[in-house]
DNA sequence: GTCAGTGCAAACGGTTTGCATGTTT
DNA sequence: AAACATGCAAACCGTTTGCACTGAC
């Protein structure tokens, strides 16, 4: 397990591999991103980024973003009508959104094994177990 | 298995029954969900409906869909970036959509009975089956 | 005659883009 | 110096809303 400080290098590290420049919004984007740990939208990112570096705008946190998920650093997942939100790649997993609250839970990828395979037996499909969260109601909105 | 037609009046007769009007608009945007058969977003309703009433406006599109939800006669469901689908309700089932070429696919309930079980145990999470497709590729876009 | 339903146009929220300027290499 | 990255403002797309008018009941 590596310190935050030490997972935002080798962000970085892979992004000057890349030959892309490292400028101080990215810094901060990567920085925002690995300390949110959870799920955070565009919008979370830019408030976040910007209460240390206002200048910065939200198309650059956009198009970061943008960056970081062409290197494969980053993925984003859409749930209902909800902004998508952003995360660093750790282990593949599914995402599960609530329809109230717009609390996002990780899902272990196991959870989808039966429908992937089904899907893939019945229509050719490939399932993109990140790319969009299943909605639902959480425990607490449940009540 | 009903005729087209008598499918269209079964919706309309329950419309009828919670007291709405039933206009041309409405009868218009049930017999297109009825013909469409499979998923359709807003904006190909509205153009479909429009080949024949071109009168009709794309926000009375959307309140009528949002009506026939209130009903419980349809529901939509979003896929990636692209617009939501909708279609009258039939069996309880899930949906996908290719990332690549937006078509979607139904998945037979059973499919998504192991990830609705894993969701409670662990979350307490109630998976609403319909209103979030997953993404993935399609065997055509696989090419 | 009443009220729900409608058309229109304008607002909306999230996201993307064009362009002139600034910064990294 | 050259290429790339940024800020800003404006465009974009799907969807929603305010309002005056029309048509179903």
């Amino acid at each position: 397990m590596s310190t935050p400080d030490a997972r935002a290098d080798e962000v970085v590290a892979v992004m000057r591999e890349h030959a892309k420049r490292i400028t101080a919004a990215k810094r901060a984007v990567v920085d925002v991103l690995v300390q949110a740990g959870d799920h955070v939208t565009a919008d979370d990112v830019t408030q976040r980024v910007q209460a240390l570096r206002p200048e910065v705008s939200t198309s650059t946190v956009y198009r970061i973003l943008e960056e970081l998920e062409e290197l494969g650093l980053a993925v984003h997942s859409h749930s209902g009508h909800a902004a998508a939100s952003y995360h660093l790649v750790g282990s593949a997993h599914g995402h599960v959104a609530c329809e109230k609250c717009h609390a996002t839970f990780e899902v272990a990828p196991g959870a989808f094994d039966r429908l992937a395979r089904e899907l893939l037996a019945t229509h050719g499909f490939v399932l993109d177990r990140h790319h969009v969260a299943l909605s639902g109601v959480c425990a607490q909105c449940r009540g």
